[in-house]
DNA sequence: TTACAATTTGAATTATCATTCATATTATGA
DNA sequence: TCATAATATGAATGATAATTCAAATTGTAA
């Protein structure tokens, strides 16, 4: 089967509104209690259809996944690329983060449901990339908190743990938002992480 | 049907037989990849039998992790309570959480596994019995900060918001330590939970 | 011991869907 | 236009596994 080139722009746009529409669905109702013939449905395939862009639901569900979280590290790494001091660098990644929250909420709820199931094994592919995606950026992370050491902005502590630290109290502030309907912007919450993070709870 | 006081005793010690093996089963695989035969088999009686002490294999399920919740949050706030001082208290639940990830680190694994899948309908109850848990240990810390507020030890920060911050900073440390199999103990890192949170990252 | 109640058993039932594939539709280009 | 290739379709298939329930076993108490 050769195709041409319109066709391939074709295929993709397909594909990515295949994808749209299942994020939707998986996100409000989870994995196993989503049907293909529901996604055939709500992006206007016919089931069949469905599998000439995935090799299966797994494929489809993993897929989605994987780009989405690809695209998320990719802004915030570009974010933080893009300040220039420490700080300025830190505030960035806060901010990032935060917004890619705010803007995919429906997404990222995907993973707090998660908190409460057990993972089949067929997941375990996505499972691992997940976890080296997060690895990956703390180390990013670290390299910048180590730059902070150097610089004498920061204390000497493990800067591997301050990278942990500081990502899940990025992550405190997300679960919050993502739990309790809020009116106030995710973001508006940059200052106290960022606050608490350099100065800590202690009174000086 | 009428049971005697050692049917009863009998009873319970059979169900509690069933949800230790179902909580070894669930936490190695996960809930979709677990079938009644093997809990069945796992735990000496019939597919039938587990019919008798649970409804179903949700609730089989949900009530495994339920309990073991209950008994997560009893003991961390006894501990709390045993503490005399403001830092002590906060010493405390630090510990407490440690300590329990560390004795059920098979259990605590179910939960990360889920970051990666999203949760089936079927479980409504179970995930607002959780957050609903989560909600109210964060008052609890909450209410602690408050007074270490009143008493001049803390910076005048949203208690709300430095209870999940700390919440957390605890979680970030039992990650780590349940993704990275690594020999030092988790509670060994109770020292840096408390210093980052009450001090901060940043050079005085 | 015996009759009856409670409990246990696991094969059979049943429901659910992911996946397949024979058929229909549409696109291509000579 | 027509022949052929590419693509789309969704009913039928097949596999899985939770749940049920009639029959077997065990416990009870007179």
């Amino acid at each position: 089967m050769v195709r041409s080139e319109r066709k391939e722009r074709e295929f993709n746009t397909r594909r990515a509104e295949i994808l749209e529409q299942a994020e939707k669905i998986f996100a409000a109702k989870g994995f196993h209690d989503v049907t293909m013939a529901e996604i055939a449905s709500a992006s206007g395939f016919s089931i069949g259809s469905l599998y000439q862009f995935f090799k299966g639901k797994e494929h489809l569900y993993t897929t989605m996944i994987s780009e989405k979280i690809d695209l998320m590290y990719d802004k915030i790494n570009q974010e933080v690329q893009s300040a220039k001091d420490i700080t300025g660098k830190i505030a960035s990644l806060i901010d990032a983060h935060l917004h890619f929250v705010e803007n995919n909420a429906d997404f990222c709820r995907i993973f707090l449901r998660g908190e409460n199931e057990a993972l089949s094994k067929i997941m375990t592919s996505i499972r691992q990339k997940l976890i080296n995606d997060y690895y990956q950026h703390l180390s990013f992370i670290e390299k910048i908190l180590k730059s902070g050491l150097k610089s004498g902005l920061l204390r000497s502590l493990p800067p591997r743990e301050m990278a942990g630290a500081l990502s899940h109290l990025i992550r405190a502030a997300s679960v919050d938002w993502l739990l309790v309907p809020s009116k106030e912007p995710l973001s508006s919450k940059r200052a106290f992480i960022l606050d608490i993070f350099l100065h800590g709870a202690k009174k000086a």
